[in-house]
DNA sequence: CTCCTGTTCTACCATATGGTAAGTGAGTGC
DNA sequence: GCACTCACTTACCATATGGTAGAACAGGAG
């Protein structure tokens, strides 16, 4: 988006082999894990020898890097839009935690790699929280004028933020938890919890209105 | 906590070979992670040869399925005891959340090992889920009880259970995130983050007073 | 002293893993 | 036609892993 590319949909075997050996290791590594892939096996799923992965991305860790750099990117995207494109206070709020969980319905390896990305080490977690700090930043600013100006609750924007992007991935794509909890993880129950989790966060931040 | 046996403190010489083996595997499994950790090195740390660890536990994951068990049972112990003790109310979700931040603080590998669990699968989810279901059916029955009388906000009580428990375990124990955004994640800070949640869960549970 | 049981060790194995080395065929520039 | 690059492939390797087999060693029973 932005740059020059035609936006025509692509064959699939018009995707240049980079980009489908990344799509293939976000749901590998966001299901299984990163440990529990190996390379042999993610060359298989593609129909190629693990050696055109290590051609591509130099090693393991290479195309980790190269991974989390992606997809920060393209999680920054979605969230960026709708913090910029919503309406001031609790709408904006609402409308980026709709946009998150829209991805999880979409596209829910992208949280599961966020999730599984913060045991990685120091490297990974480092990573994806910087190539994910000038979101953050504007959030945390959007929070603190927001607050000032007395549109939402005062709450500490960094715990705030955590908070909330912890509740919302847990929410969200906790399925094996969700499962034994007694809630079948659907399209139907996604859209209810979505609804349970924003009008909590909305009795935690829209100020009580004035009486009478 | 309720048999018959001395609550003395233990010499690490006395303490049980099993239960040796169960605390080096909750450091190892919480912090580098199931597939992260080897057998020879977790025997290697305790002294011992993988071997001894096999005898005892027969498998690398029947370790595992002790080792969730043995989690569970102290995480609910922890909680029920919080949650059986303080007053009703809001006064009973604080001491809650109270509860499982001193946990995090004091052994910040348990929680660890817990957000590691929903990676293993659906076997190790399950199993944990199901060993804390009696602890999870008590205070979804608490919650509703609570909004009956109005003393807490009505919400949908699993959504805001998951949500709660995913703010806490991410605000505790996402060290390598916290410090991405600037926080530096020692005691000192661990209060004020807590003193942070425990503000914003108040703001979404506790009814407005009746003005005037 | 001998036997037995419980606990741990040494030795070993099959398998899987990330990574290296070298080769191959298609396409391109000249 | 020839050199060269690109995008892979097959072949191979060192290492690490979970697990098995069996010896060794302690301590108690008889």
């Amino acid at each position: 988006m932005g740059d020059g590319t035609s936006a025509r949909r692509l064959e699939p075997s018009e995707v240049p082999t980079p980009e489908r050996i990344l799509d293939a290791a976000l749901a590998s590594f966001g299901s299984r894990g990163y440990d529990g892939t190996s390379l042999d096996a993610l060359g298989a799923a593609l129909g190629m020898s693990k050696q055109a992965i290590l051609y591509w991305f130099g090693s393991k860790e290479g195309l980790l890097d190269a991974l989390i750099d992606r997809s920060a990117r393209e999680l920054a995207d979605v969230l960026e839009l709708a913090l910029v494109g919503a309406d001031g206070g609790w709408a904006k709020v609402e409308a980026v935690v709709r946009s998150a969980f829209r991805l999880a319905g979409r596209r829910p390896e992208l949280l599961g790699l966020v999730r599984e990305v913060s045991r990685l080490g120091p490297g990974a977690a480092l990573r994806l929280v910087s190539a994910l700090q000038p979101l953050i930043e504007r959030a945390t600013a959007f929070l603190e004028a927001e607050m000032d100006a007395g549109r939402l609750r005062r709450h500490d924007p960094t715990i705030l933020l955590l908070a909330s992007y912890s509740a919302v991935t847990g929410v969200a794509t906790e399925v094996e938890v969700l499962r034994a909890l007694g809630v079948e993880p659907d399209r139907r129950s996604l859209a209810r919890r979505r609804r349970a989790l924003i009008d909590l966060l909305r009795a935690a931040l829209v100020p009580a209105p004035m009486p009478g």
